[in-house]
DNA sequence: CAAGCGTGGCG
DNA sequence: TCGCCAAGCTT
């Protein structure tokens, strides 16, 4: 059906934000220059992650690597203990990846355009152009969910997403001012997380409402349109909490791809939705006797949820980690890269009370 | 192109 | 409690 609206103009957003605009501490101040570094590293944090999530991490990351030079210098331990919680650990593997090679490539600067960027390893087309854009104030889009609700809704674009994405980067592209790039990406990214909400958006408030398609027929909260996911089986193990009688824990580090890749861990089982948790004692790594604690520990990642039963143990002092193995002291322990699912393990057992994001108190 | 890949917050 | 999902990338 037709319907009688006008078409969307970038300076009614940019006035928006110009009002409204959200303080963040990777955005540069009005006026200031954007450090190309800053602007990267919040990018890949971003990713599939939260603003309210981000933030503390940013923080600590910054302090802690405070240029890209620093950052490619430091041992990858390092860098995967800075990111420790946050979630999908190949961004931090392909973080350290790109600053390295940044460093190699251009001493140290950043690629200053999308195609450039797009080659980085991390970098896919929403974080190229984002940084295109916002660090360079190149005339890109940067195409994230945010950007795909609030466009789907704006010309209430009923194809399924991912198909939907050309169209879309399209809409964005003929609605871009090419005075402001960089504004407009930031300015768009800030109606979908305020304004355009997956539910309840706030269209009264909108500077978009007059020309938005979706509000005019009223169906807003139908977009965007995408396909359901098929949930993933539980998958079952039992997790071993062994500590030494001079205080220190059992742990290894995990294979460095795949599901919590280069992460440090208390030894397991296999995790499958089929195992059986009779024969646990022969999937231990010490044989010795270890009591199984009461409730296990559920965790749900993106494609399957797990549950873990958690079993401990305790050896004298003299005995040697087995192969592949190590004891950490209790008091390195927080300097461990243990990931939030190792961390609630590490807690059910009982020997120490954990605090929010890795801080460990004995 | 579909699947693999974390986590915490929220309705 | 539970499903949804948030500034996606890689293979």
């Amino acid at each position: 059906m037709d319907v009688a609206v006008s078409m969307p103009r970038a300076a009614d957003l940019l006035a928006w934000y110009d009002r409204h605009r959200r303080a963040l501490p990777w955005r540069a101040g009005v006026g200031e220059r954007p450090d190309p570094y800053r602007v990267w590293a919040s990018e890949i944090m971003l990713q599939q992650t939260t603003v309210t999530a981000v933030k503390p991490y940013y923080e600590r990351f910054m302090a802690r690597f405070p240029t890209v030079a620093a950052l490619a210098a430091a041992p990858s331990e390092d860098v995967m203990q800075a990111w420790a919680g946050l979630g999908y650990y190949s961004r931090a593997r392909n973080l350290h990846a790109c600053a390295k090679a940044v460093m190699e490539l251009n001493g140290g600067r950043f690629p200053d355009n999308e195609e450039g960027l797009r080659a980085l390893p991390g970098i896919g087309a929403y974080t190229a152009g984002a940084v295109a854009a916002i660090a360079f104030g190149r005339p890109a889009a940067a195409v994230d969910g945010n950007v795909e609700r609030v466009m789907t809704r704006l010309f209430a674009i009923a194809d399924e997403l991912p198909g939907a994405r050309p169209l879309i980067r399209d809409k964005v592209l003929t609605l871009l001012p090419h005075d402001r790039p960089g504004d407009f990406a930031q300015a768009l990214m800030d109606l979908g997380a305020t304004i355009c909400t997956p539910r309840n958006p706030a269209c009264g408030l909108c500077p978009w409402r007059e020309p938005c398609q979706a509000r005019e027929e009223g169906t807003q909260e139908s977009f965007p349109r995408k396909a359901p996911k098929k949930a993933g089986q539980t998958r079952y193990g039992a997790a071993f909490v062994l500590t030494r009688a001079d205080g220190a824990i059992l742990l290894r580090t995990r294979p460095a791809k795949g599901l919590l890749g280069g992460m440090a861990e208390v030894p397991t089982s296999e995790w499958r939705a089929d195992y059986e948790l009779d024969g646990a004692a022969q999937d231990a790594p010490l044989a010795l006797r270890w009591t199984q604690v009461a409730q296990p520990v559920r965790h749900v990642f993106t494609h399957f949820p797990l549950e873990l039963t958690v079993f401990t143990g305790s050896v004298p002092t003299p005995t040697p980690a087995p192969p592949g193995m190590r004891f950490t002291p209790l008091a390195d322990l927080a300097g461990e890269p243990l990931p939030s699912v190792m961390l609630k393990v590490v807690e059910r057992a009982g020997l120490f009370r954990i605090g929010p994001k890795s801080g460990v108190h004995l």
